[in-house]
DNA sequence: GGCCAGGACTATG
DNA sequence: CATAGTCATGGC
């Protein structure tokens, strides 16, 4: 395949109901964030295409487009289209959000949300071992210590690259991380227990017993086959479905956080509990991952 | 300093 | 199926 530099621009058209700012808000919560960092109004996130590296810097100019930079290499015609695949997920563009904001216009939970945060995209995880990572993670401790214990596994076992002086991270290969010893997991304060589940899920990706793709040809059978998986609950299913796989209809009814948020909403006296949010999310149908994702960004 | 944190596992009624 | 104890440490 022959390499000859196009545009050094690539641009992508986005849905009417597209706000740079509001996705901005969320990817930017975190300082400790180790796979993509902003510079002013753009984004910079270095991803992998076909084993070689492409720094992106997007952006967007009146929210009519993204506006793709890569900045380290040119590209061929094959590459750039995966680079519009991955951003495109990443921003979730191919999904039609006017269903879902008729259905919160009458919805005295959502009504709110929908009108503060519009056009914001339920930001998705490429890689299905991120996915299982953050969410373990995650598990029982509060998101600044989760995002702590992130950055340091990023930074001890993925690979780098460096760009004007800046370095820009891989997530870690499963590969990498399925010859570790729980051991070396726990000097970074991830847990005895979470550390054993860390490697043996990257064991099974490694092996290629657990895949993204197989688990979307299967939606049917894809959240049991999660929870069969040690460390993987109901909570840790729903998050990697809703974040990942890209199941409209994923609900972590057992989310702390999400049960926060609508205690807030609500303006209850105490936290509703799963039960509680299961009958409140009943008329949500397939949008229960977008109702979720954007009562998270109401705790931002 | 005490309570909470974007749970899951295991053991026990 | 429902409840209780355990993990295990930082954040606020």
């Amino acid at each position: 395949m022959q390499h000859h530099p196009t545009h050094p621009s690539i641009i992508v058209p986005v849905p009417r109901e597209f706000r740079f700012a509001q996705c901005a808000v969320y990817l930017n919560r975190s300082p400790r964030e180790p796979l993509h960092e902003f510079t002013g109004q753009k984004i910079r996130k270095l991803i992998a295409v076909a084993g070689e590296d492409f720094l992106l810097e997007i952006t967007s100019k009146r929210d009519l487009h993204l506006h793709i930079a890569v900045l380290n290499r040119p590209f061929c015609e094959t590459e750039k289209t995966a680079i519009i695949r991955f951003v495109s997920e990443w921003f979730d563009l191919a999904t039609d959000l006017n269903p879902f904001y008729t259905l919160a216009a009458g919805d005295a939970l959502l009504a709110q949300l929908v009108s503060r945060y519009f056009g914001l995209r339920l930001i998705r995880i490429h890689h299905l071992f991120q996915a299982l990572v953050w969410a373990i993670l995650g598990q029982q401790i509060n998101l600044a210590f989760a995002y702590t214990l992130f950055q340091r596994f990023v930074h001890r076992y993925g690979e780098s690259m460096t760009f004007a002086g800046r370095t820009y991270w891989h997530f870690p290969q499963a590969s990498r991380v399925a010859s570790l010893r729980p051991q070396e997991l726990q000097a970074l304060q991830i847990t005895t227990r979470k550390s054993e589940y860390l490697i043996d899920l990257a064991r099974r990706v490694a092996a290629g017993a657990l895949d993204k793709a197989t688990l979307q040809q299967n939606p049917g059978t894809a959240k049991e086959r999660l929870q069969q998986l040690r460390g993987v609950g109901p909570w840790t299913a729903n998050y990697v479905l809703m974040r990942c796989l890209g199941d409209p209809s994923a609900f972590p009814a057992d989310d702390i956080g999400l049960q926060n948020a609508v205690k807030n909403q609500l303006g209850l006296r105490q936290k509703p509990d799963r039960a509680h949010l299961q009958i409140l999310a009943q008329g949500w149908g397939d949008w229960r991952a977008y109702a979720t994702f954007y009562l998270y960004r109401s705790l931002l």
